[in-house]
DNA sequence: TTATTTAAAAGTGCATGCACTTTTAAATAA
DNA sequence: TTATTTAAAAGTGCATGCACTTTTAAATAA
């Protein structure tokens, strides 16, 4: 499961609420959508009880709106609210890095995604690529801020981590897109594993900004 | 009830999920101490079914830990970590305040706040005054935070909330502290009031650090 | 006395039931 | 035909019940 933090994932109500987040983000629940509790208990073969817990969380996540005696909505983001998110992950991001460079300069983590991103280019645009290079992309951006140790920083950054996921599975079917962002992701790392931090910080913040514009479009055409 | 967005407050698990977050808030429940479903249930005279749903959505916002089969955990923030909260605020709230700023200068709120400074700066430190100031200060840093216009941004600062209001919390009872903040909310709202924003700019960022190493002393002495 | 075992008490996880509200669609009116 | 009324169907909110787990503290052993 693609969550930030790897979570216990036994009890009933947790794997209907990444059965729930699953659905907001691949778009199966439409933005606006209601849902309805005793459908979703139906369909996954569960009691109401962990269909309210799960979408009780969702609301706290911001992803649901709950409103009495009526039926949970599906936040609406419009693309224009979407594109709205880059500016903040970007500075969350940005201070995540300054928090953890001095223990990533050199590190064994950052050899590895380094290796991974070097065959994924050697290996060019096949069939498993952007699944491939969605989960480096993922993997990248999870270093600086998972090893940060600011616990808020992490927070501030899970509380929009649903909603980027939803932009990059927007951008996963975009293949020119993903070419680019696998150099510059390569390129960010090798800057990271050379020490040099201000280059690195400087791609790393292209990098988030660069893929606005495109995420507009792709979100446009929708 | 001391939320960013007026909730609406009906529903028996949102009103079991503000007492929970004021206790956690006012450290009735210690951190790091578990609590009892079955014990909050009867105490607030409800069933355990609103006070399962309060917990997820605490959980859900980095306030507790649930386990399976065991007992649900407040979060352990120690005065470290809290501290720590600061560089994360920081950059939200002044990405907020960039993005709000061209709709504050001059505008009827900062006017509003700014009276309110005035008055209770020439009232003096008399016996409501840091609940007064207390209030102030949650009402400033909403401002731009309210009419960023970024729902990212405001998601991001509302997942911090309850921990900024600990802070605030341990800081009410300081005369002291509260008289220097005072001073300092009423140069940032006279600057953004002139339209002197660079000005406020930095006196918001100055007042957003200067906290840290009171708060710093403050959680210590606990 | 201190450590280990054991069984009662208390707790959690989830399904179910029931009052009350909203939705849906058939019946009636304009 | 289109709008309004009305009643059945479907939905939510919350309490309760029961299987299973953990905690607690009394009983037993070292």
């Amino acid at each position: 499961m693609d969550s930030l933090k790897t979570k216990r994932v036994g009890d009933t109500s947790d794997i209907v609420l990444q059965k729930l987040l699953e659905a907001i983000v691949n778009r199966s629940f439409a933005p606006g959508e209601p849902i309805r509790e005793t459908q979703l208990a139906k369909d996954w073969g569960v009691s109401r009880t962990p269909v309210r817990e799960a979408v009780r969380s969702a609301a706290a996540m911001g992803l649901m709106e709950i409103r009495h005696n009526q039926r949970p909505l599906v936040k609406d983001f419009s693309q224009r609210d979407l594109v709205k998110l880059t500016d903040v992950r970007a500075v969350i991001e940005l201070l995540a890095f300054d928090s953890s460079i001095d223990m990533l300069v050199g590190s064994k983590k950052v050899k590895k995604l380094l290796d991974i991103s070097i065959k994924l280019q050697n290996l060019g645009p096949e069939d498993p690529f952007t699944e491939k290079a969605l989960e480096l992309d993922t993997n990248l951006h999870r270093l600086w801020v998972d090893s940060c140790e600011n616990q808020f920083i992490v927070l501030a950054f899970e509380s929009l981590w649903t909603f980027i996921r939803i932009l990059q599975r927007a951008a996963a079917n975009d293949l020119n897109r993903a070419v680019i962002a696998l150099s510059e992701h390569m390129a960010i790392l090798q800057a990271i594993y050379k020490g040099d931090i201000h280059a690195a910080r400087k791609l790393l913040d292209e990098h988030l900004r660069s893929s606005t514009p495109i995420l507009q479009e792709l979100l446009k055409e929708k």
